[in-house]
RNA sequence: GCGCCCUUAGCUCAGUUGGAUAGAGCAACAGCCUUCUAAGCUGUGGGUCAAUGGUUCGAAUCCAUUAGGGCGCGCCA
């Protein structure tokens, strides 16, 4: 049996449909759909069946939905089938199909929901890759909840899934940190320069100032006593100490993001250095690839439009043809001097994700990188002639709120908002699933006040305490009735029967739904999906129990009536388990009970 | 100037890839607690889906143009 109701009875629509009309061809079967009916009074499911059908038939939409409602009344399990509004045909179940989600529910446990559209597709989800040069910051935070939850749903989903982040440390940026941290060495070991006086001879100038670096500094005072400077604190020729201060800071950095990414339930699975595909010669390769291809020419890029940089001026540059694939301008490869771009180094990596088997390819990105996207796209259609898809997923930007005032972020200054500061004060799971109330590509507010509020516009809250009256019911069910009557395998047999209230079908219909929430959600790489069903499926169980303060017979737990009770009580077994399948996906903990 | 993203109720946002009368929470209004289920619940009002044109059985959704907001725009990553 399937696990997904949806395909299961359009498997019947589709038979009925080629009876009714035998010549339809298999593109136009593929369009029909089967799907959840917005208003209760259309049924459980609808069909689009004779308004796809009506065409190659050449007969009204409404005579075919007629024709097929009626063959489907034949169908196990279908209580009605009618024709409506313009050629729709509205479906209802029996109750026992629904009924008996329950008992598949509790068999599947927490994998109840998994699909295999994915078919084993090896995918790989590069997320957070943020510099290596300072603390995660809020910044991230997003890039970071987004990838790790369409991750987590493709692997539900059916896909190979590799979780994985891309550390850049082979740039200037890295060197600045180099930099930086010797100043703090020399500082830990007695030097009294100040900033400004360091400034002086760094090339390109001090950039990270961040206190957060002078426990680094210390770490190598420790570590390497006075050897990495000159006699009385004096700062030594980089030969001396660049390299082994640059790895010892990156080493250090990465700790910090990996350990607070870890707080935010976060955990790569490959952790790929920039500096490491060069020293393989990856890119290298990556280059003569495009090179062979014919893409790649010495030339001069036209100035930008619009704002014209104040020094700038023409210098041939070895360019890649990206227009050939649909970007705007060719992209350059190399700098003038003859070292090699970000975007050459991304080439390379992008190359090896390649070679090591993914099929498909994800990037969640900042909003900043937005003008990266296609030149990134060009890249590896040409690198792999197309056979490879790279997906950009572009997380707009977050500003942080509290109390209706924009909280503030300079990075220059040291003073921003660190990912630590944020998880200590609102919590992982609060975080988490707030990040994923909006779809990405939207800009977001998070108010830091309202995402621990325990009210009803709260979806954290409204969603967790769906979850702990559950479980509430459930450990009164165990004193009322006895543990082992209320496992998940005694509930697995108990009569249904007795559930046929609206508001025990509507719960049982959304349960029923999860399934192909999630084949959705995946095929549209829109994990946020996830946290408005959670929404909608909490709502749904708080509907019933509200409904229980009036008609006390819909109350879970009944003394006089055992029966009920029992198929009560698997309905919410069911719907707890619903709610942690889906909040694993999220990664967010369900909680047992509201403190 | 160009590219990408966004614009849906007073506010914050959904809208199941083109489906039926566009939904939810908050706010507003009207009710409901000596709690076996009120950190809450029930009901009501609230819309030219930014604008215009197009595509078709059917458009908030696709296309074009326009307006407003965000991000980006050669040797930063």
């Amino acid at each position: 049996m399937s696990d997904c109701l949806f395909q299961r009875y359009r498997a019947h629509v589709l038979d009925v449909l080629r009876r009714i009309v035998p010549d339809i061809s298999e593109d136009l079967l593929a369009r029909v759909e089967l799907t959840p009916t917005r208003d209760p009074a259309h049924g459980d499911m609808a069909t689009n069946a004779a308004l796809i059908a009506a065409k190659p038939a050449r007969r009204k939409p409404a005579d075919i939905a007629a024709d097929i409602a009626t063959s489907l009344l034949g169908v196990e399990g279908i209580a009605s089938a009618e024709a409506a509004g313009p050629g729709f045909v509205n479906i209802t179940l029996n109750h026992s199909v629904l009924q008996d989600v329950i008992p598949a529910v509790l068999k599947a446990g927490e994998s109840f929901g998994d699909s295999q559209i994915g078919k084993g597709t090896k995918v790989n989800v590069e997320y957070v890759s943020c510099n290596p040069t300072g603390p995660i910051h809020v910044g991230h935070c997003r890039g970071a909840v987004v990838g790790d939850a369409l991750a987590n749903l493709l692997d539900k989903a059916g896909y190979d899934v590799t979780k994985e982040f891309y550390i850049n440390d082979a740039g200037n940026q890295v060197a600045a940190l180099a930099w930086a941290t010797y100043w703090r060495y020399l500082q830990a070991i007695g030097s009294t320069m100040d900033a400004e006086a360091f400034n002086a001879i760094t090339p390109n100038g001090l950039q990270y100032q961040g206190e957060y670096l002078i426990p680094i500094g210390q770490a190598l005072a420790e570590a390497h006593g006075t050897s990495l400077a000159e006699d009385g604190a004096k700062p030594a020729p980089a030969e001396k100490w660049f390299t082994l201060v640059k790895d010892f800071a990156v080493a250090r950095m990465m700790d910090g993001i990996r350990e607070d990414l870890l707080t935010l339930g976060v955990k790569h699975d490959v952790f790929t250095s920039e500096a490491k595909v060069l020293a393989d010669g990856v890119t290298d390769r990556a280059i003569k690839m495009l090179e062979a291809k014919g893409l790649l020419y010495e030339g001069v890029l036209e100035p930008p439009k619009g704002k014209l940089p104040d020094d700038w001026e023409a210098r041939p540059q070895t360019l890649f043809r990206s227009t050939e694939f649909g970007d705007d301008v060719d992209r350059p490869l190399r700098k003038s001097d003859g070292t090699n771009t970000y975007f050459a180094n991304d080439i390379g990596y992008h190359l090896d994700k390649i070679e090591r088997g993914e099929q498909v390819l994800v990037d969640v990105l900042g909003a900043d990188h937005g003008g990266y996207v296609s030149r990134m796209k060009a890249a590896v259609k040409a690198l792999t002639d197309g056979k490879v898809a790279l997906e950009i997923l572009l997380c707009q930007i977050v500003h942080i709120v509290r109390d209706g005032q924009p909280v503030r972020m300079s990075k220059r200054a040291g003073t921003f908002v660190t990912l630590s500061d944020l998880l200590d004060e609102v919590g992982k799971d609060a975080v988490r699933f707030t990040m994923l109330t909006r779809k990405s590509d939207a800009q977001m507010e998070f108010d830091l006040d309202a995402v621990v509020a325990q009210t009803r516009d709260n979806p954290v809250f409204y969603v967790q305490y769906a979850h702990a009256r559950c479980r509430s019911v459930l450990r009164a069910a165990e004193e009322m009735l006895g543990a082992e009557a209320v496992t998940s395998a005694a509930l697995e047999t108990v009569s249904l029967k007795a559930l046929i209230a609206d508001a025990e079908i509507a719960l049982l219909r959304r349960i029923a739904s999860w399934p192909r929430t999630i084949e959705g959600a995946a095929a549209a790489r829109e994990p946020h999906r996830i946290a408005f069903y959670l929404g909608d499926l909490a709502a749904d169980f708080h509907a019933l129990w509200n409904r229980g303060r009036d008609e006390t017979t819909l109350r879970f737990l009944q003394e006089n009536d055992r029966e009920g009770t029992l198929a009560r009580v698997a309905l919410v077994a069911a719907t707890a388990m619903a709610i942690r399948s889906g909040l694993a996906v999220m990664g967010v903990e369900p909680v047992e009970e509201m403190r």
